[in-house]
DNA sequence: TTGATGTACATGCGCCACGCATATACATTA
DNA sequence: TAATGTATATGCGTGGCGCATGTACATCAA
């Protein structure tokens, strides 16, 4: 049999990763509150409760009801979108916002200590192969959302999903 | 403010990846079971429900009913542990083993098919980088219960999450 | 041996987020 | 203007989950 000895420690380390991330990230929010959620919306205002849902991987129902309790607890504010009537544009209150960068904060913390352990070289040979591997997994607009779900846009100068998504119009 | 381009790809990529990963394996399982609680059984036999639910991150009580339903399934088997009268001993049943196979080949796809845009230097790299992020993530035994908890055993030789708790151990 | 404490498993109970089906409002097109 | 498609909202039922508790067994002390 081949050995699939490398595939599995990737697998095993993306898996362990995401689990981290989703953590740390999860208990800046309210008990009931998607993070993800939260940034999605700070990354993209005005964004639509489809687009979220998209985003998130909920359904259509689901999200309204995660919208839901994110109004109720001051977080997001519902508001009726200039361009569509039927649409919601959705966007952070100034609590918000506050807790959109407590969630940024506590997932740079857990990515800096996670490759806290690299060399100069790795650290680079590591950016730049990610960044090859997230533009050819990379599938659509939509998806995009779920990929950059949980990103900070402020600290992410030149997203290369934008780009790849860009060059590909273009083409 | 320092640019946190690197890590925000970095992150982006393991969370979509692991996304990718749970999808593909879970969709392997019957609706209500988790892949994972099936691989982590056929990973370690004779695993108690108290270990299956560090694994898998549940309440005790909520890994009971999951072997409840795998069980039901005809996919696990409880038996008496042999050295302990208290302890529940699980084991993959012919059928549960089959599903094991497929979850395992499932993922292997996924994660070859990820990577297959990588050049030769640019996979030997990421294998070396991803052995040192887990080995330095690595916490205890219970975690790595966690972060192995979709690995296939067969197809990963020589795990080097076992190897770096044995190095732990002797010092 | 016996009693006390700790651990592993099992279960009654209620909760809550979720999805399905459906209803309403608006957009788009014929 | 009518028909179709899309965005949002809601009634409803489901199901997995955790909490609290109960039972069986292990371990340790006296």
């Amino acid at each position: 049999m081949k050995d699939y000895r490398a595939e599995n420690v990737v697998g095993a380390l993306v898996l362990t990763l995401s689990d981290v991330l989703l953590k740390v990230t999860q208990v800046e929010a309210p008990a009931n509150i998607s993070a993800a959620g939260l940034t999605l919306i700070g990354h993209i205002p005005g964004i639509s409760i489809r687009a979220l849902s998209l985003g998130l991987g909920l359904s259509h129902a689901g999200t309204v009801r995660l919208v839901d309790r994110m109004s109720a607890d001051g977080l997001v504010e519902r508001a009726r979108s200039e361009t569509d009537g039927r649409a919601v544009a959705l966007s952070l209150t100034i609590d918000g916002k506050k807790r959109e960068q407590m969630i940024h904060k506590s997932r740079r913390a857990a990515l800096s200590t996670a490759m806290s352990s690299l060399s100069r070289d790795e650290y680079a040979s590591l950016a730049q192969i990610s960044e090859k591997l997230i533009t050819s997994i990379l599938k659509d607009e939509e998806h995009a959302l779920k990929v950059c779900r949980l990103c900070d846009s402020q600290a992410c100068t030149s997203c290369p999903v934008d780009a790849e998504l860009r060059r590909r119009s273009q083409a």
